[in-house]
DNA sequence: TCTGGGGTCCTAGGACCC
DNA sequence: TCTGGGGTCCTAGGACCC
């Protein structure tokens, strides 16, 4: 490829820049979205030193003046869907990565819209005016290249590497700029003297596998030489669809967890329907109090979408681990749906008439109205059913026994 | 420094089949 | 019946990313 038509566009501090949007007294403060822990903070929090995933007690100490608002995940999807409008503008061969992320492959539209440096220049210029967000830009001939030159570039900047320039570029960066490279792989990489990018380019694979083993010796070795040929893909399925829920430490038997479990599982599979896939493969989570934590996984033969069916087996699994760790603390609870194909779409919305549940006897009715997510039951009674897991473990809700309490309790 | 939720990918061992 | 090789599927854990 001879011009650098693989963009990483990435917009900045996408939650915080969208609080102060909708609140535009909050312009040039320090403010930080989030509960618990910081999501999203703006530049001027971050000259406190405040970052992502930082808990807000921490945030606070650095910098008594910020401001912490609450997320509002309508707002969000609606300016990522706008800003994600203006990516497709300038080509079909869009990537998303994450709600405020994406790769773009332009190279099929310079004949329309000019050099991919003008087309970024465009771009940037075309978020600004139409959302006012800041979006940052990466230009390369590879996309792990651009994804590292729009951090480089942040904030509100855009940076082109030309053909030919990328060694001079890539080199001297730290080794944390590497996609994979995370603070473990950073670890044994410094033990052994490997600082650059252009550190690891230079070594041996051979040498770097005894230090990150051979998968990561590979990766990390062609990234260094610039090696990726991973196009951009436009429609990728999900492989995974899960839910999980943080609770205090606390030693918690079945009886308590059953009806987190239900409700976990019940997002998971009305996201699933709401996809038209279906799983073969459940995985319980459990994080133990001291930060430890173990899987449960069992696939069975057909894939569904059920709720019932995947509390089910997701039941099992979480006894299996009850039973294994009597003792442990118990802080989260999750579960995840592997195994996913695709579904024919099913109706099993709770309320419909029963022709649209595909028939049956009133069993096999009932146990499908069972399957209603949160979502269908909160439309039909208009009624705050269940927030959170942690509401159930706390005694914030009536709600005691799975779903069937939820409808009754309401109707 | 371990605090939240939603993901991807890799490794490695065991079961099972040919 | 055992030994060898190859392949697939399943399970469990770990690192990393946003």
């Amino acid at each position: 490829m001879d011009v650098p038509g693989i963009l990483h566009a990435d917009l900045d501090a996408f939650y915080a820049a969208v609080a102060v949007l909708e609140d535009p007294s909050l312009a040039g403060k320090p403010v930080a979205v989030g509960g618990g822990v910081v999501l999203s903070c703006t530049y001027e929090a971050r000259e406190f030193g405040v970052r992502g995933g930082m808990r807000v007690v921490d945030a606070r100490a650095r910098c008594p003046q910020l401001i912490l608002v609450d997320g509002t995940f309508d707002a969000y999807t609606e300016y990522s869907r706008k800003v994600f409008e203006i990516f497709t503008s300038f080509t079909p061969v869009v990537e998303p990565i994450s709600i405020d992320e994406a790769f773009l492959d332009v190279t099929g539209s310079i004949h329309l819209f000019g050099s991919p440096e003008d087309i970024a220049r465009q771009l940037r210029s075309d978020v600004r005016e139409q959302t006012g967000l800041a979006v940052s830009v990466g230009a390369t001939t590879r996309k792990f290249l651009s994804k590292i030159a729009s951090q480089v570039a942040k904030p509100d900047g855009m940076i082109v590497v030309q053909p030919g320039g990328e060694t001079a570029f890539l080199h001297p960066l730290p080794v944390s700029y590497l996609w994979g490279v995370g603070p473990v792989t950073k670890r044994k990489l410094n033990e052994f003297g490997l600082e650059t990018i252009g550190d690891i380019a230079e070594i041996s694979v051979q040498s770097l596998s005894s230090m990150v083993g051979p998968g990561a010796a590979r990766h990390l070795h062609a990234l260094a030489n610039n090696r990726d040929a991973r196009p951009v893909e436009y429609s990728r399925e999900a492989k995974s669809v899960g839910a999980q829920s943080a609770m205090r430490a606390q030693r918690r038997t079945m009886e308590e967890l059953a009806p987190v479990l239900q409700l976990l599982t019940d997002r998971v599979a009305s996201r699933l329907r709401k996809k038209a896939r279906s799983a073969r493969t459940v995985t319980v989570r459990v994080r133990f109090g001291d930060l430890s934590s173990v899987t449960r996984s069992a696939t069975v033969a057909t894939p569904t979408a059920s709720t019932s069916a995947l509390v089910h087996v997701a039941r099992k699994l979480l006894q299996k681990v009850l039973d294994e760790y009597p003792k442990h603390e118990i802080t989260l609870l999750g579960i995840a749906t592997t195994g996913l194909g695709v579904d024919e779409p099913i109706q099993l919305a709770f309320g419909v008439d029963d022709e649209a549940l595909g028939g049956g006897t009133p069993e096999e009715l009932e146990a499908q109205a069972l399957d209603a997510s949160v979502d269908e039951l909160r439309r039909r009674f208009g009624r705050d059913v269940i927030t959170h897991g942690s509401d159930l473990l706390s005694g914030r809700t009536d709600h005691t026994d799975g779903l069937s309490d939820v409808m009754t309790r309401d109707d």
